[in-house]
DNA sequence: TGTGGTGTGCTAATGGTTTGCATTAGCCTT
DNA sequence: AAGGCTAATGCAAACCATTAGCACACCACA
């Protein structure tokens, strides 16, 4: 049913070279973050995950998006404070703009993080994996409304 | 005893014009804040706060430290997933390294965030105050030590 | 110095995330 | 193909940072 041809690495191929088992629950999982294009909570993958694959367990999806993270493989934002959302990392880099009053995201791409990607973990000896970039304020619209 | 003395402004200052009520307990934390070169999570900030006015509630904590971001006076990160930590905003911006293994955090410099955040702030009608660069990876003992 | 309304302290609730444990199922070897 | 070693899963309970409700205190302003 997941068609994951179009993805360059198949989620298979990902995990076994990782020398990750290669469990339906992961592939399934992996699959759908790939998919998607929008951003995605814990609780919102379980529920698509449930209907491919009803047995699945909400701590599953958590062990594995926390696996997916130490491969490298997703980036975790936090748009709310206490709610972290997940993407398949993208092939362009993008960053987010967030209003702190109604919590409206813009996304912006910021071509510079490559670089200092590079840099940073040649000084610092670092492996690294994930980039987030986000910078909160207000919106115009809430700008003008608020006050307090 | 708290001597704010060598800050710019006095955290009373900075309350009045912010048409915001100058209480003991804001002022405290404020100072704290200020005061600290580390990062503090909610709770640490508490334990502190406690040292000086015995009576004041982690209630009273997570409320103005709501307050001071929503003011812009202190920037929210998130180095442990479900944990986070506050410092007052440092004169020199500074970004986050973090090694996902062992937690060690690396602080950077990134001169580059102010450009950013004009243009951005033009292009969107964003009024920005706060700016959270991350990188994560694994640290170069981590990278050796692990396998998994 | 009084008055209105915001801020505080206390306690209980919330809810996303993690953990323990018994069971299942990858993966590697024979 | 079968067996065995572990890692991964599902379930339920625990965790714990954060929030909400409510009565009382106290800051700002007249």
């Amino acid at each position: 049913m997941v068609r994951g041809v179009k993805q360059k690495r198949s989620t298979q191929e990902i995990l076994t070279s990782s020398s990750q088992r290669v469990t339906i629950q992961r592939t399934l999982l992996l699959d759908l973050l790939r998919q998607s294009d929008a951003h995605l909570d814990a609780y919102e993958l379980y529920r698509r995950a449930q209907q491919k694959h009803p047995g699945i367990s909400l701590s599953t999806v958590y062990r594995n998006l926390q696996l997916f993270k130490k491969l490298g493989l997703i980036e975790q934002h936090h748009f709310a404070e206490e709610h972290h959302y997940y993407e398949a990392k993208p092939a362009t880099e993008h960053q987010h703009l967030l209003c702190l009053n109604c919590g409206k995201v813009v996304e912006f791409s910021c071509p510079l993080s490559r670089k200092f990607k590079e840099d940073l973990a040649k000084r610092y000896h670092f492996d690294i994996t994930g980039v987030e970039l986000r910078m909160t304020g207000l919106c115009s619209s809430c700008r003008n409304k608020e006050r307090q």
